[in-house]
DNA sequence: CAGAAGATCATCT
DNA sequence: GATGATCTTCTGT
């Protein structure tokens, strides 16, 4: 195994390639409301940039919860964006869900992005493409910061040998060589950055 | 306490 | 490609 593959097999790295292909929802009403992850970013302990960099602060607490916990950040003052923890307690470390393809609950994530359907079946790539587009397409805002994934957010891994699918490597952090984006091959719902 | 920077997005050119 | 919206955190005085 060389240097690349040690550093890729990091279980947050891990993660994030994995969470690629897997189904994430939430329930409104008894409806679901989601679809599949296909772009994600893995933030270690490590990170200059991540949020748990500089330790625990107010905003950053529920990163140091348990893995399976969500933690949701305010961005820009004007976005929300959804986390998966991804190491032990206290650790810091979680997987930010950059894009999702729309599967179920097309009306209400539409209707919460201002988008008006397009005439047929066809989804508008832009309705969750980005971090910010897909919380606010399900409805996930602060108030959902610490919450466990089970407890009205569920995730579902890829069926059979998702991470193979996923990728390519589409972006290395300059702080620390490691590979941290993750895409789904082909995938029209990934941010363009 | 003031100012800057930031894991973003829509709109404009 | 540039800009503004608007909030949290961090840094400097």
């Amino acid at each position: 195994m060389d240097a690349w593959t040690q550093r890729e097999e990091r279980p947050t790295v891990r993660r994030a390639r994995e969470l690629v292909g897997a189904r994430l929802w939430i329930t409104v009403d008894g409806e679901r409301r989601g679809g599949r992850i296909v772009e994600t970013e893995a933030y270690c302990a490590d990170d200059p940039a991540s949020h748990s960099y500089r330790g625990e602060t107010r905003r950053n607490g529920a990163m140091f919860l348990p893995e399976g916990h969500i933690y949701v950040y305010r961005s820009y003052g004007i976005h929300w964006c959804l986390n998966v923890v991804t190491a032990a307690a206290g650790v810091g470390e979680a997987v930010l869900i950059r894009a999702i393809e729309p599967l179920w609950g097309l009306p209400g994530m539409y209707r919460r992005r201002g988008i008006h359907p397009p005439v047929g079946a066809v989804v508008v790539p832009r309705l969750t493409n980005g971090p910010g587009k897909l919380c606010q397409a399900l409805g996930i805002d602060g108030s959902w910061d610490r919450r466990r994934i089970g407890d009205g957010i569920y995730l579902e891994p890829a069926a059979g040998a998702p991470s193979v699918e996923a990728g390519p490597r589409v972006g290395i952090s300059v702080a620390t060589d490691l590979p941290w984006r993750f895409r789904l091959v082909g995938s029209r719902f990934t941010g363009r950055r």
